[in-house]
DNA sequence: GCCGTTTTGATAAACGAACACATTTAAAGA
DNA sequence: TCTTTAAATGTGTTCGTTTATCAAAACGGC
């Protein structure tokens, strides 16, 4: 054969043994509609005898396209992160694109150049961007200024439809609002994350106006923004459920503070879901595992990043992507279990 | 300014501000020790001033070095997962090297050449492999067949030194041995993952030499293989502890496996710690949450990643890596909690 | 002022593919 | 048969570095 274990095949290797011009093998590795169906027959069957594949390097210093994604994220929840990468790898996989990951602290200074030195430096492609990155609009704007592509994930429609695919929020939050006034609850309280993040925001608003529509309104006291961590969300529902008006619900905005109050509830004798019920966000495995197993909304992480990632690929368009795939909108799940479960 | 905003600057760029050649400003990038100090100050303050970064991408084409390093795992607890993601990245950022991730499934039929590909699709220059995958010996024979650094996390000493870092995995269950020793624990009980996975070995093995050596061996009917997971996990323990001879202390695994044990003891009126001692592996965030909380090992994943690619960067001879920095055994450490707080 | 190091430079050839442009080939029209 | 036209294929330059090969300065010591 020639070229083989030493050195990877080279487009010249395939040109030479299917006797063409490396012109034409690059139309048939591009794709180009332009080639007569026997010679790609014939140079794809000897590309698969080479087991050749282009070089990513020479490629991108060609086309200036390095197939390569960057995911750029703030440390979230490591299941989240997880399931996101599944998902944008799972759409990587189909067009030949890999995923480069690259986390950064949300509130750092220099987040923007950062970004576009990363960038830069490794000709990524496009980005997809988690929350709560997702919302640092003057990132955005220099990506554009930059034109560089992004797609990012939110909690709310931010951008241009082909620029970001949420997660209704809102309407997840009517969900648990109707489940509550199923189960007669009067008086709901919320722990939300930070407040300046959209997803607190958002959660937030969606509740309030779900409830409105059913009557309610939320207590100012009830209302408690933390941090997303177990430690201050306990304090925070020890406080909350030892005051004179208790609330008969809880939505908690990821399930570690959902946690914490169950934990609140049972160091002060409050019976979960008799007395009150608790109601998470995330799905973490161990939701199913608590005693009594705890009710939370389920965001499809994995099929947001895919959408996202095919979103980017078309806009990179380099292939096309089916219109099916194009989802800009996901709601999450509301699973019920025990912890609202009377 | 001139070069600016459209299109990075290049290395012609760098040269002709700093009024060099750039055989001399690709002196300074690749660190080459015969550039006179004023000279390099002088170009790298250029370099910063027009936020210059050499193209990874003729980089690589040149010199057929990518600056990327591939991580290969299988689907792998997330959380685990993250740290050791966020190790690599660590030892990544000081060397200008980017993550490529590309999880696989261990038991694929096509696991190596699918490997091998995606290195040669992507140039990637060294990989990082996570366990169970670095128990896959053909593969690293394959690697080695295709002089392909890497670089593997493992439970064991599988390999030259230099290319694996090891979590001493038996000395970590001395300490469990110890501890139960000292809570005058008689008949252990042990719950491990798959029998054919090294962890379960080193770990098995790891805890009954222990023992041994302290005059007690393990029940055969108290060694029980699982797959990691509760459910599993869940239907051993009641089995277990409901059987005419209970263990009075059991060592599971992974913190899920501990969690069903601590709910399988709940459910048959077991108290714990009083009547039996419970120690996971993993340290899950949940885990010194747990009611009572549980005493667990918890490997320095973050640590063990970053001395891996610090190995792996150093194999490259990219630069030279302190050797302080290229540890190759690490012990998990013994976290004491209330599951055996007697 | 001579010699041996260090530093630095000029030149040019890779690296492996993409693509603008040119050319050949084949089919269709007249 | 001779154009005309479209389809298929080829030529040659380019992308931004690295690196080899010499060579020429610059520098310091004696």
């Amino acid at each position: 054969m020639g070229k083989d274990s030493k050195g990877a095949a080279t487009i010249n290797d395939v040109a030479r043994l299917a006797g063409v011009s490396k012109r034409t093998v690059s139309r048939v590795i591009n794709n180009s509609p332009k080639v007569n169906p026997d010679t790609r027959e014939k140079i794809e069957k000897i590309i698969a005898e080479l087991n050749y594949a282009p070089s990513k390097q020479a490629r991108g210093l060609a086309s200036s396209r390095s197939y390569l994604i960057g995911l750029v994220y703030d440390e979230p929840n490591a299941i989240v992160l997880h399931s996101v990468q599944r998902g944008i790898l799972n759409a990587c996989a189909k067009f030949g694109f890999e995923l480069v990951v690259h986390p950064r602290s949300y509130h750092e200074d220099d987040l923007i150049p950062e970004v576009l030195s990363f960038v830069a430096r490794s000709k990524i492609d496009g980005l997809i961007v988690m929350p709560p990155i997702s919302a640092v609009e003057p990132l955005f704007e220099a990506l554009r200024e930059n034109t560089i592509p992004y797609v990012r994930l939110a909690a709310k429609a931010v951008d241009r439809p082909e620029a970001v695919v949420v997660s209704n929020d809102r309407k997840a939050m009517d969900q648990v609002a109707q489940l509550f006034e199923q189960k007669q609850c009067k008086d709901v309280a919320i722990l939300l994350g930070p407040e300046h993040r959209l997803a607190s925001k958002e959660r937030f608003a969606g509740l309030t106006e779900a409830l409105a529509q059913r009557g309610q309104k939320i207590r100012p006291e009830f209302i408690i923004a933390g941090d997303f961590t177990y430690e201050t969300a306990k304090q925070n529902a020890d406080r909350l459920l030892s005051g004179e008006v208790k609330p008969d619900a809880i939505f908690a905005s990821n399930d570690q503070m959902a946690i914490a109050v169950m934990h609140s509830a049972e160091d002060l004798g409050i019976k979960v879901p008799q007395d009150l019920l608790v109601v998470g966000y995330d799905d973490d495995p161990m939701a199913s595992r608590l005693r009594p197993s705890l009710t939370t909304l389920k965001r499809p992480n994995e099929d947001m990043a895919k959408a996202a990632t095919l979103k980017l690929i078309q806009a990179l368009s380099v292939e096309t992507v089916e219109d099916a795939d194009l989802v800009s909108e996901f709601t999450p799940e509301l699973l019920q279990r025990q912890s609202t479960d009377r």
